[in-house]
DNA sequence: AAAATAAGTGCAACCGATGCACTTTTGAAA
DNA sequence: TTTCAAAAGTGCATCGGTTGCACTTATTTT
């Protein structure tokens, strides 16, 4: 009764207690992971350190993958943001490319918690597969801003298929020592045929 | 005993049982799989018609997808020889997209068990991620394909992202009504940009 | 105050998969 | 032939992820 202030948003105690207890769940899950490795910590672990029941984790989470990726949507939008608010005359396909680069530019000492977070994906198989399926949600709108960009129809294949090439580019770039080497002479490739495909080629 | 023939190849009594059950289980599997759906038929429900154990199952299949592709073996080596042996001055990409392109045109009345098997994969995400996967894991060989015929070295990365980007090119046109132009579509792409790569740049 | 809503609980179960100890078959050596 | 070791197969128990169901709370609405 005496709580007066602390309602800024229009959040009820409901939604508040709802948004406590998943993150909770969260933290949790990712203090297990990082201390243990992915594979090595149980869900039942995880609902225990929460305090919750499995089932309660379940409703929150849709897997255990996504216990890890919880803020995977921020990552999404600021992707496609990199691409709309590209430094003018940037080609799309350089703007990908300097994000991808960039995503693996995250200095151990500098942000440590970042790179812990990295290296637990990076050695997780099944992180890999989540993360990079995610990854690939993006392609439509991706393609839909090619699109735009290049006064192409929306639904044009060849926009879909150079969001869907980009996207791939990091992981065709895994096995190389070099992967900032190998990132760029992927999307070389993609940047060359994209300018043939939308400057000349199209009537001889 | 009066069993006289019947060993004209050097296998054993042994080496044919275990042929013939590893092939019961798969077509018990697919079977069972054709009829009532991928997800809706259980592991022990296999191994019971086949009359063999889940642990015997397991032995001869590494997981439950792998009775579904019991043959994908055999396909990555034909998709490879298709490369190799492709017509004299075809390119590789062109090789491929034709390759790509005769695979998802098969014809149901002519052959309904292959049509039927692929409608059953193609209605399956598990079976998609599964065979997708088999078939980047040519992606390594097809790059030292690609390398040895361009006279690149054989670990240069535009070599690895061209054929990982190949292999990838049906996904890229999942999303569209007309797949096949829009896988057509995706390997022009990457024919334009490879031959800017290959022609160009090499030594000004 | 009561009813409607939604969070959370507890439990049992299913499914894919694995480990272990055990029996049977089979190939070949003794 | 007898014997022995490897390999195939079995049975069972168990694990971890996941879901369904019935049930108790807490909060919101009427």
């Amino acid at each position: 009764m005496t709580e007066t202030g602390a309602a800024p948003a229009p959040l009820g105690r409901r939604e508040r207690k709802k948004a406590a207890t998943r993150q909770a769940i969260a933290d949790a899950a990712l203090d297990l992971f990082l201390e243990r490795g992915y594979d090595d910590v149980s869900i039942r672990e995880i609902a225990d350190a929460a305090d919750v029941s499995t089932t309660t984790l379940f409703k929150h989470f849709s897997g255990k993958e996504a216990l890890v990726f919880d803020r995977q949507d921020e990552m999404k939008a600021h992707q496609l943001a990199v691409v709309r608010e590209r430094p003018r005359g940037q080609s799309i396909p350089v703007a990908l490319r300097e994000h991808a680069l960039r995503y693996r530019q995250i200095n151990p000492d500098d942000e440590p918690e970042a790179a812990a977070f990295l290296d637990l994906v990076g050695r997780t198989p099944a992180l890999l597969d989540y993360q990079h399926a995610a990854w690939l949600e993006n392609t439509t709108a991706l393609a839909r801003i090619i699109a735009e960009d290049s006064g192409l129809p929306a639904d044009d294949p060849a926009c879909t298929a150079l969001a869907h090439f980009a996207l791939e580019a990091p992981r065709a770039a895994r096995h190389h020592q070099d992967r900032a080497e190998a990132i760029t002479r992927a999307f070389d490739l993609l940047e060359q045929g994209w300018q043939s495909i939308t400057s000349g080629t199209h009537k001889p």
